[in-house]
DNA sequence: CAGTAAACGGGTCTGTAGTTCCGTTACGAT
DNA sequence: ATCGTAACGGAACTACAGACCCGTTTACTG
């Protein structure tokens, strides 16, 4: 019983790659424009000049296609700022946030996408690596912060940036609450707060 | 050009409350169980022992359905805890919100009906009124802190008590970082520490 | 308690998402 | 340059979600 090499991983270069960033650009305007549950494979093929079958043999489910997005996503993630003043990078870092969900492309963009992983299994291991990457670059401003004295010893980089993003979600998805710059700048001092008070340590474990 | 009203409106008691409560179930355990995406209509009627055509013609797709069980369960909202302290109000709310999280059934339906709001506008707006209900509830905690002096006048109660689920979602969508008691007390003390500092305050607008 | 129409629900029909088949194109190894 | 086959893609097929028809049940009114 050999196992059958999925389909693009043998002969990836030439007309595999330009298919498939064909497929994942149509994808993404689809996803921005219309959200994940109205993703029709049929139509992204339409779209990116491919064939119907293609899309299907290569991606499956619109769950798979989404994740292929975001790794792509992940792949091409921006780097930080670096001003050399947590409380500086810290609202750079809300700021980008704010503008990226609020965008007229990017906002619907990242809604679907996580629509997309909370209604499939791959698509959520795919969402969870891109924010582990975006959390991890901008993750260096905090360890530096740490390193100035600027921040308890201790304190966990990771936990300080997510901590940013988090209420900045919350209202996006739970809330239903405006985004703009008053709440980005909100949400990096309460971090900052946070975490000079010492709650946003790590945890043996 | 008389509107019509909406099928259910006209007699609610009796059979069309009974459908309407055994649908919801239905549909309550379906999105625990598999997630808004395989949300069908018709497995909904067969599992609710009601008709097909009844659950198309009152509630139409996978999204007003999910946006009429947010309103039950926004109606059937539970009391908060009243310690008289801001510290353990907020440590109750946060581990509150981790056990539902992590609850066998509660977990994936709350999942379900966020993927629901990314897809459905009307899914989305039941969804807000939900969390604004669930907030107002526990703010009142955080009002009476600021009546004893325990946090700064001015504080915001709701932006208080939204800070203590921010980050909790935060893991359980964009990370899928475990959640864990740990996890709740850091969140309520990291809100905690904002609101001491101050930032959580009311703003003009 | 009787009459009316609101709401239910079984059966049938249909548009279309997704599958399969198979011939064509072209990547990459030699 | 040549060749084997990976990958593409048009077209026909299939299964099933969702719409429709119409007879039956029953909630509310007076």
């Amino acid at each position: 019983m050999t196992t059958t090499p999925p389909p693009g991983s043998v002969r990836p270069g030439g007309r595999t790659a330009r298919v498939r960033d064909a497929v994942l650009q149509a994808a993404g305007d689809a996803l921005a424009a219309r959200g994940f549950h109205a993703l029709d494979l049929a139509e992204i093929a339409r779209a990116a000049g491919a064939g119907k079958t293609t899309v299907y043999r290569r991606w499956g489910t619109p769950g798979h296609l989404a994740a292929d997005l975001l790794e792509e996503m992940a792949a091409q993630s921006q780097p930080r700022t670096h001003t050399g003043d947590i409380a500086a990078d810290l609202r750079a870092n809300a700021r980008l946030v704010v503008r990226t969900l609020t965008h007229p492309r990017q906002g619907p963009l990242f809604k679907a996408l996580i629509a997309a992983s909370l209604c499939d299994e791959q698509a959520a291991v795919a969402l969870h690596r891109f924010y582990a990457v975006r959390i991890a670059e901008w993750a260096g401003c905090a360890a530096d912060a740490v390193e100035r004295g600027e921040l308890p010893p201790g304190t966990d980089p990771h936990r300080v940036i997510a901590a940013v993003s988090a209420p900045l979600y919350y209202s996006l998805l739970n809330t239903g609450e405006a985004l703009d710059e008053q709440a980005a700048d909100r949400a990096a001092e309460a971090a900052l707060a946070a975490a000079r008070a010492g709650i946003l340590v790590r945890t043996e474990g």
